[in-house]
RNA sequence: GGCUCCAUGGUCAAGCGGUUAAGACGUCGCCCUCUCAAGGCGAAAUCAGGGGUUCGAUUCCCCUUGGAGCUACCA
């Protein structure tokens, strides 16, 4: 049996999406499952949307993600070259080719007679459809006029009745009656190939066995197979996959500010999170597992798991992989991941980031959201009196006001100020003074923070602001308190 | 509009003629707890509608509805 080769032939017009990426993973599963080879090939032949840049965007992000390929453009191989534009001259025979055979012929139409006579059609509420009309020129004439210089293009000749289908591994039985087909065009008038053609010839040429791709080209496909059988060649085998939506009606597009592969790395997700997420996104294993590194996708792939119907990208799940991910690290990696995102708070503040990270272990769902989480610990923020009011914890601004002052002087004479020398101090005036233990610990954390929730309690915060901060804080609190206090007109024993 | 495709909770989805219709995310509740997380336990929530076929339809067929893709000298 001939060796597996599936292909990613993405347009540079732009970062990788998500969509791009799954269809670039389950190529590239599809291949690596089978023992298989994974080519990737730029569709640059329209060279008007081209983007700078983006070529190189998609080698980097394909590598980032360790989907790597075995032939493509920076990596070589046999059936090179892999961009499109690079190919050129390679497509015009093939055309020719059809021309002498009839399936294709010239077109001397201009765009604006094609576009004046859509408008015409359109306005009537018809639709347009290319009425063959150079397919009656006599060949000689087509052959005189094309050697002339006239420009133009050369379209594929769709029989006006019959119908033109394929076999896809998803989908099954599909086609379409070659009636309602349009003849499109193969080769543009500045000689390069369209999709429509270039897809076809660089498949056949790079010997590709399965072609993966979106469902925005199983419509289309039909017509590809009708160029296969106008070569003689034998078609390759189609997998078709559902877009990738970003609600109920919205495809997620680049467009509509839709983060791609990278911009969700640079937000903080981890690659095997994203990947993994991915994956699950329009496909199901047999059993049910969710997690699972690249390797394991490569062994657990299968057509069967694939789901027909466009799937929604939800974030909240992807948060939850990511979180997933991150608490699996291991403590050295995460302190490294996460030693950059503490700088962007707490750069040149004395913060034990060791300490810090285990605390933020847990909790850190994408690592973006990591400096406003710590960025308390460099500055006490502006707070409400009533974060003092806690009904669970039993506290309230008299309370508090009392706590704080009872803190003040043994917490500065710590001779260690350590966790635990604070917890066992705090635990101590608690118990001393017949409160309990939230009551003891509420207003201190409130005071210390400035916040509702933290990473940590009030002996951890203490510890990591330090003596000095801890106690300016606490003074402040007991300052807030006392006017409060006071202007409410509360009686403190 | 035409053509092609799709349709199980809010989301990802299992199911492939007979099930109490899995599981996960999210949501809600409880436990744990110096706050919040993490962790543990539990709950609510789905077969779009209508016809058939069948002893029996979430499952097979048709229609309706809804959605998506295509309808370029874009891919």
């Amino acid at each position: 049996m001939a060796e597996i080769r599936t292909r990613f032939a993405p347009s540079p017009t732009g970062y990788l999406h998500l969509g791009g990426l799954r269809t670039a993973l389950y190529a590239y599963l599809f291949a690596k499952q089978r023992g298989g080879r994974f080519i990737l090939r730029i569709e640059d032949t329209d060279q008007e949307r081209e983007v700078e840049g983006a070529v190189e965007l998609i080698y980097q992000s394909l590598h980032k993600a360790g989907l790597e390929y075995d032939e493509g453009p920076d990596v070589g191989g046999e059936y090179g070259p892999y961009i499109q534009s690079q190919r050129k001259g390679l497509y015009l025979p093939y055309a020719l080719q059809l021309l002498e055979s009839g399936a294709a012929y010239p077109c001397f139409c201009t765009r604006e007679e094609l576009q004046q006579r859509r408008d015409a059609v359109t306005a009537q509420g018809g639709q347009f459809k290319y009425d063959k009309h150079c397919l009656n020129i006599p060949k000689e004439e087509a052959k005189r006029r094309m050697e002339s210089g006239e420009p133009f293009v050369i379209r594929q000749n769709i029989p006006t009745e019959g119908v033109a289908s394929f076999e896809d591994l998803l989908y099954g039985h599909v086609e379409t009656d070659c009636a309602i087909l349009d003849d499109n065009v193969l080769i543009k008038a500045d000689g390069l190939p369209t999709y429509n053609f270039a897809n076809v010839i660089d498949d056949h040429l790079m010997a590709i066995t399965h072609v993966i791709r979106g469902t925005e080209y199983l419509s289309s496909t039909p017509k590809y197979n009708l160029l296969y059988e106008a070569f003689g060649w034998q078609p390759p085998v189609y997998l078709h996959l559902p877009v990738v939506m970003k609600d109920a009606t919205r495809k997620l597009s680049k467009r509509h500010g839709d983060p791609g592969f990278e911009d969700l790395l640079a937000e903080g997700y981890v690659r095997d999170a994203i990947l993994n997420f991915i994956a699950l996104l329009g496909w199901a294993p047999k059993d049910d597992r969710e997690f699972f590194t690249l390797d394991e996708l490569v062994e657990a792939f299968d057509v069967d798991g694939l789901s027909k119907s466009p799937s929604i990208f939800n974030t909240d799940k992807l948060v939850w992989f990511n979180a997933e991910y991150i608490k699996r690290m291991n403590f050295e990696d995460y302190l490294a991941m996460v030693t950059p995102w503490f700088d962007k708070a707490l750069a040149g503040k004395n913060i034990d980031y060791r300490r810090l990270a285990e605390l933020m272990h847990t909790r850190t769902e994408v690592f973006n959201r990591v400096p406003e989480m710590v960025g308390f610990l460099a500055e006490l923020p502006v707070y409400p009196i009533d974060l003092y009011t806690h009904k669970k914890m039993k506290t309230d601004p008299a309370l508090s006001l009392r706590v704080l002052k009872l803190t003040l002087g043994p917490v500065a004479a710590l001779a260690d100020f350590s966790e635990d020398a604070l917890k066992e101090c705090l635990m101590g005036l608690a118990a001393e003074h017949g409160l309990k233990t939230g009551q003891m610990m509420w207003p201190v954390r409130v005071a210390l923070s400035g916040l509702p929730s933290t990473p940590g309690g009030a002996t951890e915060i203490a510890y990591l602001i330090g003596r000095e901060e801890t106690m300016d804080r606490l003074s402040v609190g007991i300052n807030m308190l006392e006017q409060y206090c006071s202007m409410m007109k509360i009686d403190l024993e």
